[in-house]
DNA sequence: GATGAATGAGGCTTCATTCAT
DNA sequence: CATGAATGAAGCCTCATTCAT
């Protein structure tokens, strides 16, 4: 909790470099050792600063987590963004969003997976404040999902919300894996997660009408492309 | 294990009682604040010792979280064991998997979730004691997928690595959002995961000559009832 | 301090065993590893009870501490009584001291080891108690000294009080490295040490009228058999 | 050493003397109540910081008995070394070592003495590397006894290990009584200790070619001067 | 901007001791 | 006699944070 606002905030000065490699370094530690293991001294060495001096920058280190988790938040409802305003079926949009996913965690790797793993260490305020909008995403899927239903292309017996909760989970627990992964591209795992989670989301008729299930994903690459 | 082994060693005794409520207050709140979050004071407070009473029963706090991850783990395997054991087709062993799974993790959910976010927190030792059992959870449901490409029931183009990561993942993350799911039944889950899971490996062929999705899952069922 | 004396005073019983194999590990481990590095775990371990029952034996860890250095002082103090009891000159009393000596530190090693070691572990009571006994062993020395320059056998510009501590510091200095000298034997330690001791002592008047060092030590050996 | 050198190593900075506060508070207190007994909270209390506040300085409470003990040990290499460098006879040495260990203790009275103390209590790695140094002493003075029998200046029949023994035995006791004598200077203890030990390791013949005790006394420190 | 020094609170662990059974 | 369980005090150490320079 930022108790007393005296100094700190030096958005859009010259010294957000420094400000910049404190947080990545935060991050990064964060990441490995997690954020209570990481203690501000580790970080202050990772920057080549000692420990006082860091609070030039921040006012604590909750905030340096605040600050990696909105970052890497602000990756994922920009995935959000573009993904809506794609002008395509509800199970592209889906396709497009586990896709995307994949893309934006890859590109952020570090960030995202502390968001994901160390959420629970922020301040309750804070907690809120990212529950917020991190519900949209959740919201934002079922809702593609729903969609989907209305129009046939989903599985009517599909519990939406569950199916939610699912697809989120296991985009999510790239976090745990995603390093020992290196041998596929982010491409090849958004393609594969894609392909399954559409197939296991079609209802009966929307893959008979495709001509079949690769037919089906054939198709939603080309309305994609 | 910590340097010498000098007490607390009960296992078995009569005193079992109050060890397992040490261990169980602990997952608890160790699943609720995190593990370096949870003081050896807020277990002994929970359990009505002093903070100091509690080393009678263990030689660390870190024996704690080894003994529940142990436990939970013991479930995990028996998992494994349950559906190895089964005679039935891969696709079918995949759904039962899955299904097992959740109601194992319902059953433990607790000790699951502490087991899948504070496994970092083990010593080196331990974590090679556990992942080394661990890996088995992936490398056998990876066999199943393999085994089924090779009868044609699963995808040929599917890597199964990276689905065996995918499913995994996404059973585990049940420890992040099981909690809010008080709405749905561990039967209800594992029904639509298996079915989602089952429905984005199975092949072309394999859902054709089934009949289709749905006769597909209802075989599968069958199978298995 | 022996706060309260509800229990414990078993002088005599049939339980005099089990306290005196108490007494003797707790000697053994107060002198390998020294007083406060030695839990009442550690001697309860060594004896085969738990730690709370040796409480049955006595009131506290200090009393087993001030037992050792109590049966280790009678010792000393019988040497006194025997050698000062011996009707013989001076210088010969001295080397019977400081053979009597090495052979009563050999005979009670690890207890009069504890005594010289971790006499200060006691309480102010008891460091008084003993203390008070203790200088008898100085003074002893040193009146036998004295008695030799009076009769001109010891070199009168001598400080006696200084050369006793020097002779007392050199004998209990066997504690910190009688243990490596499993190559001597006692009588063969007390020799030379008595000799060393004697030479450093005596007037030239004394060794001149028994004809030099050689001759002095033989007759003090004769006088002394 | 302590796991991981995260800080402290203010050697050569200009906080220097705090750290040397430190370091002569602990011993001051490891000298009086002996290590064990002394609390981390004791030795900040006598430098005026809080407990917490000494770990800027030190890794931990046993990086002030190492440097104390280092302290006193380099004391005690310096005598060798000065000795050693002497051109003089070996009996001449001996009387050399004994006096200058009394000055070096003396100047040095303190840390000396917790050195002689409290070196078990050091961890296992530290004592050898004391150790490894600490040997040279004895062996050193040993070599002078050996030359000294070789030129005949020292008693053949001299077990001379045995006699190292002793004479390192006495001059280290002066940890025990050093305090109470504050009647005797540091050069009055040297001298009767010298005598006292030279007298006791001379041949006879050396003796008596000397024209007496008295004459190699005066012989030596004229050697010496 | 950055440093060095210090704070203060809290954390994990040990241990002598007690006592009902 | 001995056990098992618990107490309570203390000990060592870590760390986020502050602040004068």
């Amino acid at each position: 909790m930022p108790k007393s606002p005296r100094k700190a905030d030096h958005a859009g000065t010259s010294s957000n470099n420094r400000l910049e490699s404190i947080v990545d370094a935060a991050a990064l530690m964060f990441h490995t050792k997690g954020y209570a293991a990481t203690s501000t001294q580790d970080i202050a060495n990772e920057v080549g600063l000692l420990k006082g001096s860091i609070y030039y920058y921040i006012n604590s280190k909750e905030d340096l987590l605040f600050r990696i988790i909105e970052e890497s938040h602000e990756g994922a409802l920009r995935a959000i963004s573009t993904v809506s305003h794609l002008d395509v079926s509800p199970l592209a949009q889906s396709y497009a969003l586990v896709n995307t996913h994949v893309k934006v965690f890859h590109d952020d790797r570090v960030k995202h997976s502390v968001f994901f793993r160390e959420f629970r260490s922020l301040s309750d305020d804070r907690k809120e404040i990212i529950r917020g909008a991190g519900h949209a995403y959740s919201l934002f899927l079922r809702s593609i999902l729903v969609e989907g239903q209305e129009l046939g292309q989903v599985d009517p017996g599909l519990n939406t919300r569950m199916a939610t909760s699912g697809i989120v989970g296991m985009m999510n627990s790239m976090s745990f894996w995603y390093q020992e992964g290196g041998s596929w591209t982010p491409e090849e795992i958004g393609s594969q997660f894609g392909e399954q989670v559409v197939l296991g989301l079609a209802s009966e008729e929307c893959i008979v009408s495709s001509g079949g299930r690769k037919s089906l994903i054939k198709q939603i690459r080309g309305e994609l492309s």
